[in-house]
DNA sequence: TTGTGTTTTACGACCTCC
DNA sequence: GGAGGTCGTAAAACACAA
């Protein structure tokens, strides 16, 4: 999956470095273990999260193989955390790009959490990657506490259980409704700013990652294009049927697109 | 330990749309 | 005018080689 993707590609990510923080040592504020999402009617949780997205079969063969270490990010038992991953409402419009396909080549697995009694180091043995559990044992220490630029702080490092979930809501939906941007800063201990601003950074880094995908397929000659495992950075506008654009989640032509995007989420809301 | 490069938050400028 | 989009950038946090 893609959000095992980036736990892997970037593994630098999610190292779990001195400062990370584990969900279990969060703050009270930042982790809010209650139901989740309970007057979110769009959604409707599948006990087997992550199955992410009405089937595996959308969601395994398109963002690949399932993170190794998945269940160290879980919190007891992986399906804790609702996601909307397979919220079907009309206003959830998934994200297909088949970048992550190229990732992990489809079929390679269905997304699940590995057995728990799998330890990190049995499932990825041969990676350098650091013991992900150790940083659970580290002392948790403040994050998330608001401050900005403007104030004391320059900026906070977000815990992994916010990422992971802000991770999981990008993979499913890169342009976050209003409703589900509330819900998340509220179960997240984040506000409603900082959700926006994380998906725009996102984006952001997609968009950079694609770029940098591109031009090295340049030097190949190859057409991103022509390989199925490529996301075109762009549609090119007009180009686009209606499931292309919903399919990629792309403002297919700029800032015209949004507007469209917003009544999106308006519809979503308004349910 | 330190220098350096990369990644992650956060913001401002500017844009479009309602 | 407000909301949210992209783009560019600052600076903290982090990884890693020397």
């Amino acid at each position: 999956m893609y959000v095992g993707y980036l736990l892997d590609k970037e593994s630098g990510m999610y190292h779990q470095g001195p400062v990370r923080r584990s969900s279990i040592n969060l703050p009270p504020q930042n982790f809010v273990s209650t139901p989740q999402y309970p007057d979110f009617t769009g959604y409707h949780h599948v006990p087997n999260m992550d199955t992410h997205a009405q089937s595996a079969g959308s969601w395994g063969p398109t963002y690949g193989a399932p993170r190794e270490d998945w269940g160290a990010y879980s919190l007891g038992p992986p399906n804790t955390i609702p996601t909307p991953m397979n919220n079907s409402s009309p206003g959830q419009v998934p994200y297909c790009s088949s970048e992550y396909t190229h990732m992990h080549p489809p079929g390679s697995a269905v997304l699940q959490p590995p057995p728990d009694n799998v330890t990190v180091a049995q499932l990825s043995p041969d990676r350098e990657r650091r013991n992900s559990y150790q940083w659970m044992s580290k002392t948790a220490q403040s994050s998330s506490t608001g401050k900005t630029r403007t104030k004391e702080k320059y900026r906070v490092v977000y815990t992994d259980h916010q990422r992971l979930e802000l991770e999981k809501e990008f993979h499913f939906n890169r342009y976050i409704t209003i409703r589900r941007k509330s819900e998340l800063a509220v179960n997240l201990g984040l506000s409603e700013r900082q959700v926006k601003i994380w998906f725009q950074n996102r984006r952001a880094k997609e968009r950079k990652l694609i770029k940098k995908k591109m031009g090295q397929s340049d030097g190949s000659g190859g057409s991103v294009h022509s390989d199925p495992g490529s996301v075109s950075p762009l549609p090119v506008p007009g180009s686009l049927s209606p499931s292309d654009i919903h399919g990629s989640l792309y403002p297919p032509q700029g800032m015209n697109t949004l507007p469209s995007i917003r009544n999106i989420q308006q519809v979503t809301v308004t349910q």
